[in-house]
DNA sequence: AATGCGTGGGG
DNA sequence: TCCCCAAGCAT
């Protein structure tokens, strides 16, 4: 008698063999921890927005160190959130959890919400964050979808070498699909399918030989078809750019507690027109402000 | 909805 | 070397 498997019994099988997989190769991060608590998974949930693991870790154990609770953050200036963020790269997500800190401070009475409209609310946050905050502080039995899980997603279930673009209801329903009925092994497995992407089924040079789910992989069955769909559009050029600009006057703004001269910012960058422009989008973005003949970071 | 937004490591 | 990418978000 044999079983044509069903999309359902398929599902739970990847579900189950992810989920064993992790409970015995999961990487022992900070946030994994058991009691790590909802304030630490936001911290990292934002330092981790478009930053790798390891650039993070060591940033985030200082930021908690200094500010254990989201009202510790709340009380001091957004200069010193700039100034620890330190080079992770997007200060403005470093603007954007001061302000979390403060809608949680006076909004939620320092408790960080678990409601995903409360989280959705909060600066900084979008789909993607709300959820893993919600199922992975809280527990709870939400799809989480980043670009692992989506990566993941194409390839063993959809068998294509990529993911389409970003489609927030698609992709919600496909991991939907997937995941386990239990809240617990929800989390777990959402937890699971990220594992995978980030450290198995990586972008650019996939380990299918010791993947877990080699053997259900809609992309192995087909015999890795290239990616035929429309691609995102590309990074534009780093070098010369007005984010290179942008960084190179936040490194400045950093390195001291006086304010900068427009004489020290023209040091840092040949074309001024350019430096002009990236510090009025720093203004604008209130990564920086006039002082005292120059410019801080934002007190 | 397409674009802008840092920084650094790896193929 | 250069290009791609990394637990996204806001506009």
């Amino acid at each position: 008698m044999n079983v044509t498997p069903s999309p359902q019994t398929n599902a739970a099988s990847v579900s189950a063999t992810l989920n064993a997989w992790f409970t015995e190769n999961a990487r022992d991060l900070p946030w994994r921890r058991d009691g790590f608590g909802a304030w630490g998974i936001l911290v990292s949930e934002f330092m981790l927005q478009q930053t790798p693991v390891n650039r993070v870790i060591p940033r985030l154990e200082e930021w908690l160190a200094r500010w254990p609770t989201p009202a510790s953050l709340a009380a001091v200036p957004p200069s010193e959130a700039v100034r620890a963020w330190s080079s992770l790269g997007y200060p403005r997500r470093a603007l954007w959890l001061h302000a979390a800190a403060v809608q949680i401070t006076e909004l939620h009475g320092g408790v960080v919400p678990s409601d995903l409209d409360d989280l959705l609310a909060l600066t900084g946050i979008g789909d993607y964050t709300a959820r893993a905050v919600a199922t992975f502080a809280y527990g709870y039995r939400h799809p989480v979808v980043d670009t692992n899980t989506r990566r993941v997603i194409a390839r063993a279930i959809a068998g294509a070498g990529e993911p389409s673009p970003p489609s927030r209801g698609r992709d919600l329903e496909s991991m939907g699909k997937l995941l386990p009925q239990s809240a617990q092994e929800a989390a777990l497995f959402n937890a699971a399918i990220m594992e995978l992407g980030a450290v198995v089924c990586t972008s650019r040079s996939p380990h299918c030989d010791v993947c877990p789910i080699r053997n259900v992989c809609a992309w192995r069955a087909a015999d890795y078809p290239e990616y035929t769909g429309t691609r995102k559009a590309g990074q534009k050029k780093f070098e010369g750019s007005d984010r290179q600009v942008r960084g190179l006057i936040m490194a400045e703004l950093r390195s001291t507690h006086r304010s900068v001269t427009d004489a020290e910012l023209d040091t840092l960058w040949p074309d001024s027109v350019q430096l002009r422009r990236a510090l009025a989008s720093l203004l604008a973005d209130g990564l920086a402000m006039r002082a005292q003949g120059g410019y801080t970071l934002p007190v």
